[in-house]
DNA sequence: CTCCTGTCGTAACAGACGTTACGGTAACAT
DNA sequence: ATGTTACCGTAACGTCTGTTACGACAGGAG
């Protein structure tokens, strides 16, 4: 009939040069020609794709929540104990690397994006919500005994934390070295009697 | 000579028509056509009182940090307690009602409009070295027995937490009410031996 | 009053933008 | 081999952008 082509790869890779883009210019230069000059195609393929930039942009936000998700779950599926989970599932959102540095970057822009689309804002929500419930879940399983209260606080306050320094470490790498952030989180993690080296007796 | 115009004043009321749009509008919608309609005059004015977009935005984002540090200093300044200084200091920098959720969606749209200006991300630098020395500080006066790199970490963790937490308030003030955000605060403090409830003894 | 200097609205410019239309091309079915 | 259908590059469209140029106007100085 007619010649295959793998439409969700290309929709992938449009997607990754949407990232390209966001976290090398900014917002303000994403636009389509930017994104296909990031993906080595032009204009004509990104509009065959997508029906315009609106639905490019969501769909690569899509793609960089799902891509999230699915190294949270792998790294809480590995790890040894509920209070090790925490914490790894909390350091992988923190920039210390060039990737990571690169994605809070790419998050930053998405979120300023959202103001001006309702979709993306919702999205977001969606997004975070759920990711307030996986912390929520993990905390609670790294201390069973906490009222739900306590847990939610201390939720609250781990994902915030992990978040704004992300922020913080992308914007300004060296006054937020690696070092820096992962001392940050064991002392917070240490603070809320979570952390894995000795347990706390309660609160 | 000539008749006399308040600059100073006709460069603040820019400069909140800035953000005015970009808290509204978003980084997207951000042009001299939109800041100008804000601030009920024409494009005409806009580029007579700036040389280009970029200094408007330069000077919005500047006058945006000197804000927000009066309004810390006034706070420091009438704390009863060191303690109370830096609870107070750190609570403002959250997103409690219309005005500051505003703030924080002003605070991600210059930062996402960073990515493209050199100089807008060396003014976030700045601001916020001098934000995170504020802090440290105030961390230190509140537990003056600290070791310095203790008094490091904890202030990380808790600039970081505010600004996450505005940014998530922000962005879904439904999910983020203000009571969430200060249970989160009052349970950081508390944690770390900082709360003005009973002092801790050590860490 | 008459300059005259700074103010700022109006209008236009070139370029970039999102989007649309079209056509050459390549791969599959027959 | 040939027809057919989807793919996607090219080019154009109208709109919107930052910026510039110009001129009408206002108010102190002489």
């Amino acid at each position: 009939m007619t010649r295959i082509v793998d439409k969700k790869a290309q929709e992938a890779a449009l997607s990754r040069a949407v990232w390209d883009v966001l976290g090398q210019q900014g917002l303000e230069r994403l636009t389509v020609r930017a994104v296909a000059a990031a993906a080595g195609c032009t204009t004509g393929l990104v509009m065959h794709r997508f029906p315009n930039r609106q639905a490019l942009l969501r769909h690569a936000r899509q793609l960089l929540h799902e891509k999230t998700r699915a190294r949270v779950e792998a790294l809480e599926r590995d790890a040894p104990s509920p209070r090790a989970a925490l914490r790894d599932v909390l350091r992988q959102g923190l920039a210390l690397d060039a990737e990571t540095r690169h994605e809070s970057i790419v998050w930053v822009g998405f979120l300023a994006a959202a103001v001006a689309d309702d979709e993306l804002i919702e999205m977001h929500r969606a997004g975070n919500r759920a990711w307030r419930a996986r912390v929520e879940r993990l905390v609670g399983a790294a201390a069973p005994d906490w009222a739900e209260a306590d847990v939610s606080d201390v939720a609250l306050g781990l994902i915030t934390m992990a978040e704004g320094a992300a922020a913080f470490a992308a914007a300004d790498p060296v006054a937020y070295p690696p070092a820096a952030q992962e001392q940050m989180l064991t002392a917070a993690l240490t603070a809320y009697g979570l952390s894995e080296e000795r347990r706390s007796l309660s609160r």
